[in-house]
DNA sequence: CCAATACTTCGACCTCGCTCGAAGCATTCG
DNA sequence: CGAATGCTTCGAGCGAGGTCGAAGTATTGG
């Protein structure tokens, strides 16, 4: 039984706070300068970069130099995945370990998760895709159906194009943390998402990884996936 | 981007050799007493009370008194699933960041998940189940055809009389975190981990949750599903 | 080439929490 | 009841590591 000393290495890393918050600033996939992480840590830039060198070191992060930048990113989704299933633990805890958390509530509604969407407007389309047999999601993969393409052809979406320049997976569910119920990862949800920012359905909420959902895309969801609108 | 100081404070409880040590021997989903714990975790009674009552009071353990013992188990598979998902991390970091481990391939190629089978040996069961149609996997469950019901009779497993007494999920798919790919979990998937201990097929190996293939399981599993004998 | 920006390294401080010895309950067994 | 076992609480020691000021190294821009 000695996996003890892998694993604790590993979380000893996500367990400081600093450290924690510069992670889940980082899970929607974007790449951060060391110094934004500083700031979105609090932290000064001397600590911070001692935090981001020991995270880059283990591998959890990434780094890119760009003339007096350094940009951080998660090294890998199994990285995401990881601190995910970490919130859906934290998320059952008992109260005084969940203390209330400003802007939860928008990042339980709507957030993206790398580069396709999260929360229960993600969960509400996935379930809306299944049940009308426009994809099928099996635990190691998926597929759009015939119908499905052409659902997504109207919203503008290309499946064709994409599945012929993918080799990444090319639609899987990926497991919500908030909602505990799968939602729409992969080529397809990636497009997905790009197209709901392109079409002006979704915004980006400063400093977030929660998106809000405008007026258009209250009334484009409720029309092509069936969602009840906001508005 | 307040989720961090939630997600570090379950890291931090994972994060330290002993804690992690113990949650590591309850993966299996059995119960262990306190004093079992302390000598896993390599520590003294007293250090290991102080980081049980920690885990219980967090709810990552659940503990049950019987006479004058404690016993500790995993308060639920959402904290399997987080351990699991840390290893798979830990499996890609670099080198010095995992150190040889003894008994490791032992665990890679066949070892129990609560209660069911995992490693090589369980997704290999998985594949040849799908591939002949004997189940089906979606992402939040699956089930068993008929061929396959049929199939699981030969075993000496009847599927009807588990479907009639469960509610909990009957068939679902969990990911492996040494193979990366699914195995099948559920009450099916205990259901064959039981049968497969009653025949003799599988044996624990002592103090791990490692488990060995006997000369007779062997043929059994190839028997049945098609895998390659050892011996 | 000098100033400004981005980031890192060094060093010192200081807190947090892991650790175990000793002592104290609770339960069981002879 | 008294001894043994299982576990917890208390208290003190001590080392690891997070923190920031100060100084040092790249890179850019005027």
């Amino acid at each position: 039984m000695r996996a003890g000393p892998h694993i604790s290495q590993i979380a000893t890393l996500v367990g400081d706070p600093a450290r924690a918050n510069m992670l889940s600033a980082l899970m929607d996939g974007r790449a951060l300068t060391a110094t934004e992480l500083a700031y979105l840590a609090g932290v000064t830039p001397q600590t911070a970069s001692s935090h981001l060198s020991k995270l880059a070191e283990a591998e959890l992060l990434s780094q890119a130099k760009q003339g007096r930048h350094r940009y951080y990113r998660l090294a890998s989704p199994l990285v995401g995945q990881m601190l995910e299933s970490i919130m859906a633990v934290a998320e059952t805890g008992p109260a005084r370990y969940r203390p209330h958390w400003k802007g939860g509530e928008a990042l339980r509604a709507a957030r993206t998760c790398y580069d396709h969407l999260a929360g229960r407007l993600a969960v509400g389309i996935a379930d809306a895709l299944v049940a009308h047999g426009h994809i099928v999601l099996a635990d190691d993969g998926g597929e759009v159906t015939a119908a499905g393409q052409m659902h997504l052809a109207d919203l503008g979406i290309d499946i064709g194009a994409i599945a012929a320049r993918q080799r990444r997976a090319f639609c899987r569910p990926c497991l919500d943390w908030s909602e505990r119920r799968p939602h729409l990862a992969g080529a397809v949800g990636a497009a997905l998402c790009a197209r709901a920012f392109e079409l002006g359905w979704i915004e980006r909420i400063k400093d977030s990884r929660a998106v809000s959902v405008t007026r258009a895309g209250s009334h484009g969801f409720a029309q092509a996936f069936g969602l009840q609108p906001l508005y």
